[in-house]
RNA sequence: GGGCAGAUACCCAAGUGGCCAACGGGGGCUGACUGUAAAUCAGCUGGCUUCGCCUUCGGGAGUUCGAAUCUCUCUCUGCCCA
């Protein structure tokens, strides 16, 4: 397949209109290629490098990346999260968060050659007679359709009138920036469709809008911090590997395709051995190394994946266990141990995990949730799979 | 502006005077098993000086021997009417 044809298939869902694109980039149009950012959550997943990775593929093919800094946005406050909806950030947090995104975004982009732009440039000196005319592009009906408004307004979910602004604004972006394509995850449709019409509005060149498969989390719902399922891009090497071990089998093939850089052929002769019956813990390895790799390199990725094999298959000790310190020698209840060592929130879970048999003290199963333990330096405690050394004062 | 309904633990959601530290899901943790931290099955999931005690059911005040449950008030949300 060549590069054109697999960026405009690999991972993606829609492209409108794909035959416009496609045309314009066969024909060596240097494309201007808009992304918005958020700056309200600098920590990034993998969910997030499926897009990220969608624009440097743009990138390698010689067109622009333009990133919108959303900091207008994010002093309204993200709407769809209620506990925020108040949330002003102040001007050294968006650029707090932006040094943090612009370390994470530059193990997937070339940062250096990507233009920045902050919408609140753009969308600070608009007037109300500006807002009422973007607004009359748009129905009601039109904001109702969106699925997202639609469920929650049959649920009795209260939806922010503002919240119908979004597209307005997210759209606006577009027409500042005079961007010919916008990328964003599936939920984004409409948000990039308000671009094409508000561009044609202005007299603009609508620009095509590209959605990128949705890349489900540990749980198989959206991959999302807030879900607690997510592989931060900030995980250290043998939690991103463990985390993607523990994606149910079903994921293993879709995300070959959203998160490593495997050819398709490549990735369509693995399905065909799944289907005969191959173990599927074997490809997931292999996954959660080429993953690990992206963001690591391969010696990290391959110390994770000995890790992943001591620790887990054959359940051997760690090789780097964590301290716990304690500030005296002599006896301690185990319980006060197992919370000082931060394995457990409070002294009754403590007893409880004892007596659920998930205490070992070098490797001596704990019964008795009153146990004094008589702590020696370098003694080793285990719960589940955490591990704790105990280090004594000298 | 008026009328009605609702606010329960991390999330969803039962409970309408004592049997409620509060049913059931989800999530999380642990155990068993395994092909992995998958799947499956089981236990646990407010705190403590744990056969007992203490603090929880939007906030505050009250009725009662006793309240998540009744009353008043405040805050927030949804629906309907305008």
């Amino acid at each position: 397949m060549d590069p054109i044809a697999t960026v405009l298939s690999r991972a993606t869902v829609d492209v409108v209109v794909r035959e416009e694109l496609e045309t314009r980039m066969r024909r060596g149009d240097k494309l201007r290629v808009k992304f918005g950012v958020d700056p309200t959550s600098p920590a990034l997943h993998l969910g997030h490098a499926v897009v990220l990775r969608k624009l440097r593929a743009f990138q390698d093919l010689g067109h622009t990346i333009c990133l919108v800094i959303g900091d207008f946005t994010a002093q309204i406050g993200d709407a769809s999260d209620k506990t925020s909806m108040r949330q002003m950030l102040s001007e050294e947090e968006v650029y707090q968060n932006l040094a943090n995104y612009k370390k994470q975004i530059s193990k997937i982009i070339d940062e250096s050659k990507v233009e920045w732009s902050y919408n609140a440039d753009w969308l600070g000196p608009l007037r109300f007679k500006d807002i009422v005319g973007l607004a009359a592009n748009f129905t009601v009906a039109q904001m109702l359709e969106r699925e997202n408004f639609t469920n929650r307004f049959s649920a009795g979910q209260p939806i922010g009138l503002h919240e119908f602004l979004y597209p307005l604004m997210q759209g606006y972006d577009s027409v500042a920036l005079r961007s010919d394509v916008e990328v964003g995850g599936t939920e984004q449709l409409f948000n990039l469709l308000a671009g094409r019409t508000l561009q044609r509005a202005f007299g603009q060149q609508p620009q095509s809008v590209m959605t990128v498969e949705l890349l489900l989390g540990l749980d198989g719902r959206k991959m999302s911090k807030s879900y607690g399922n997510a592989i931060s891009l900030d995980d250290p090497p043998k939690d991103m590997y463990g985390k993607v071990m523990s994606f149910p089998d079903d994921q293993i093939i879709p995300c070959f395709e959203l998160c490593t850089d495997i050819p398709l052929e490549e990735i369509d002769a693995i399905a065909a051995e799944l289907e005969t019956g191959t173990n599927p813990m074997v490809y997931k390895k292999r996954l959660a190394f080429e993953i690990t790799k992206l963001y690591h390199g391969a010696a990290q990725a391959q110390r994770a994946q000995e890790a992943f094999e001591r620790e887990v298959q054959r359940k051997e000790r760690p090789v780097d266990i964590p301290d716990v310190m304690l500030d005296r020698p002599g006896e301690w209840p185990i319980a006060d141990v197992l919370v000082l060592a931060g394995l457990t929130k409070s002294k009754s879970e403590a007893r409880q995990k004892v007596l659920e048999g998930a205490v070992y003290v070098d490797d001596v199963r704990i019964s008795d949730p009153k146990h004094l333990l008589v702590v020696r330096n370098g003694m080793v405690i285990k719960l589940g799979r955490h591990y704790r050394r105990v280090t004594l004062p000298t």
